[in-house]
DNA sequence: AATGAATGAGGGTTCATTCAT
DNA sequence: CATGAATGAACCCTCATTCAT
């Protein structure tokens, strides 16, 4: 019935490279998780979300279970790539490598919601799959730990008396919570906003470096919906 | 196979009050979850964890779903009270008030681990169900409505010029955020180490209610493990 | 919800003398057949009709199958007990037995439509269940020899060349299709109409004895519905 | 265990055409409704009467409901086939074609043990479900029409007094009942009987037109059996 | 490579039966 | 006698997986 917008037309089917065809399959499953949730997302709703046959998932990704630790690397994999790509860059200061990997983290190509979903569908699972956890770790360990250094750097230079690790980690937390607010009240909230909710608290911690706040319009309501869709 | 150690001895068991069979049956549910994810928790696991018999589940409860929507009902209710438990209190200040509401969200009582695995496998099935969201949206909007209000009271008697708003919304997020530390990392952090992480947030924003932070301990490490059984 | 409006009274309910108890479970049961199917028809369902516990039914009847058969057993004894009845009664002729005995099975005590629920359903397992098919048949038994006798007698009487034999039968499976009739289309015949019905097959048998029908006036319509409450 | 004789050999299993799978499986429901009961017919009955999986029937018929309906439109539908085949042929009088009608009702393809138990299974549960009354309901109409307006014909050439509605009628019943018998007693009558005691009631009311009765044997007895298996 | 009919294990649920009260 | 909470087998149905085409 409800032929997904984004289903490859029929005309490109036959034969495709295998690896296009992974990729075609995962998001199909992101999409499914979305809209269907984890519990209900079946082979069958997989398959329809991509426009191709049922037995084809077990042809590619030989299990479900693979399917789905597929599509949960192909999300840490992305996160990674364009967090990775905002290192490389070339910054003048450590305050403004900082706000960029803070910037990052609300990048409209990681956090639109059904992204958002496919992260909370996952952390949903983690207490009971050890899989799922070491994937997800991964994906912080690097990231905090730079964004630590960052803030150590930051607090020598500026002779603060804060404990830079309890700052670096806070706002890291901060920006986790943020993404479940995304995802729960997107209503309430958008990723402009919740930058800038990150940046009131390292402003805080470091005044002399981030603050005072750039942006003195309250949080939500006149662009909040601009992400839709 | 795997009796549960926690479940009932078999001479306690023939007609009990139906809200304890409701209880305990709630409890089981929210320990299935934990050890076996919301995916893998079907009716046996639940009955095997409360040592009861298959046939319970819906004798008490109808379905599997109006399980499952009791047991969030059950976790959010449980956060409720022990939030207006603190809510009725009396505080000398704002900012006393404001401190015991953030130790709540690390309150050893709603915080142990499997209530969190709880907390992310709903969460993780909010974009696609509906009524779940609705029981979690309940949770936040009067909590971080009085956050807000306690900030905005701070800000005034301190004269600070940052959004009080922002400040109440952004320890509410580093709050959700620290939960899913907890719950990945729980060898990195424990519920102290998070609400510490909160306090130097409320310090940077209002640095002569809240600063500078009490404890220059380290995070984490030495006392990481005194919550685990 | 649907509290049968013939459930009795709870005053009168404990100890109630067990043979009572078990005409009211099996007119209970006679109920849940009519409106539920036998298929449909459960423990449950039978003890909420006769406003009584679960439990009863196997306290009175030991199983389900027994109160099934014993419910088709009261039935079936009803049936005999009329027609017991109706033989033992004094008659001028042969002839007028013989309609007596036609009568008999459209009688009001017998035919109403929660009864030939009843039947049909049984008639409806009586391929598949030997013990059904035995007390189904007793009843026919005795009941067609005895209209073969009176056809045979009636026959001899009258000189008629017809098969009494064949005209016994008829009579016997015509008011038997009368019954379907009166189950399906309750609208469109009553039990006069099938009364007149058979009637008119013996008069065109023994014309002499019988015939010209008495009633000319056309079937169903007009007294259709005299039968329903 | 009891492997049905007629299931299909394994060999010829693997991806029939749907609709030839449909028909293998209605056949199946008839034969287990026939060996079991409605009430017993299960999908695993059906399954292995039709040397198929569990899981095929819903793969077809979506559910055991749909199945049920299927299975009992195609009796009615073979019915109506029969009979329209009878309907189309040309007859030389209005008696030769009613003739012909009746002996439709006891056509060998139509009137086997198997098909009349399904006709009172689904008999049987009438009165609680209005779909299947639906679908035997419009099976009589049309026929009783015609075999009334065959019987005003005949009255009218015959210029016979009784009232051709009633002889109409009577003569649907009694091969209702009839079948009920041919169920019930197999070994004392056969569908040639029944067939001839339906023209005992057609020669009794249109005697110039059908009777005497061609065949003075007596009923049942010494040809009961031909129809066994 | 791709399909989709077919399988069968395991899910949620119903319900006849048991038994402590 | 009577109750109704509790049991567990068996039901219908779903769905991951297989495999002939």
């Amino acid at each position: 019935m409800n032929n997904s917008a984004r289903a490859v037309s029929r005309s490109q089917r036959r034969t495709a490279p295998p690896e296009q065809r992974r990729v075609q399959l995962i998001q199909a499953t992101i999409r499914s998780i979305a809209r269907n949730g984890l519990a209900d997302t079946t082979m069958a709703t997989v398959a329809r979300e991509a426009g191709l046959s049922q037995g084809i998932i077990n042809l590619h990704f030989k299990s479900k279970d693979r399917l789905l630790l597929e599509t949960l690397k192909y999300v840490v994999d992305e996160y990674r790539a364009v967090w990775e790509k905002a290192l490389a860059r070339e910054y003048d200061t450590a305050a403004e490598q900082l706000a960029a990997l803070v910037r990052v983290d609300f990048d409209a190509s990681l956090v639109d919601r059904d992204k958002l979903a496919v992260w909370f569908a996952f952390w949903g699972e983690i207490k009971s799959r050890p899989t799922y956890r070491k994937l997800c770790a991964e994906r912080d360990l690097d990231y905090e730990e730079k964004i630590r250094l960052l803030c150590v750097e930051i607090a020598k230079q500026g002779g603060y008396d804060v404990d830079p690790d309890k700052v670096a980690w806070g706002v890291s937390a901060m920006s986790e919570g943020l993404w479940l607010d995304l995802l729960l009240s997107p209503r309430r909230i958008n990723r402009d906003d919740a930058y800038r909710l990150c940046m009131v608290h390292l402003a805080g911690a470091f005044p002399r470096h981030f603050g005072p706040p750039d942006d003195p319009k309250p949080l939500g309501v006149e662009q909040a919906n601009k992400d839709k869709k």
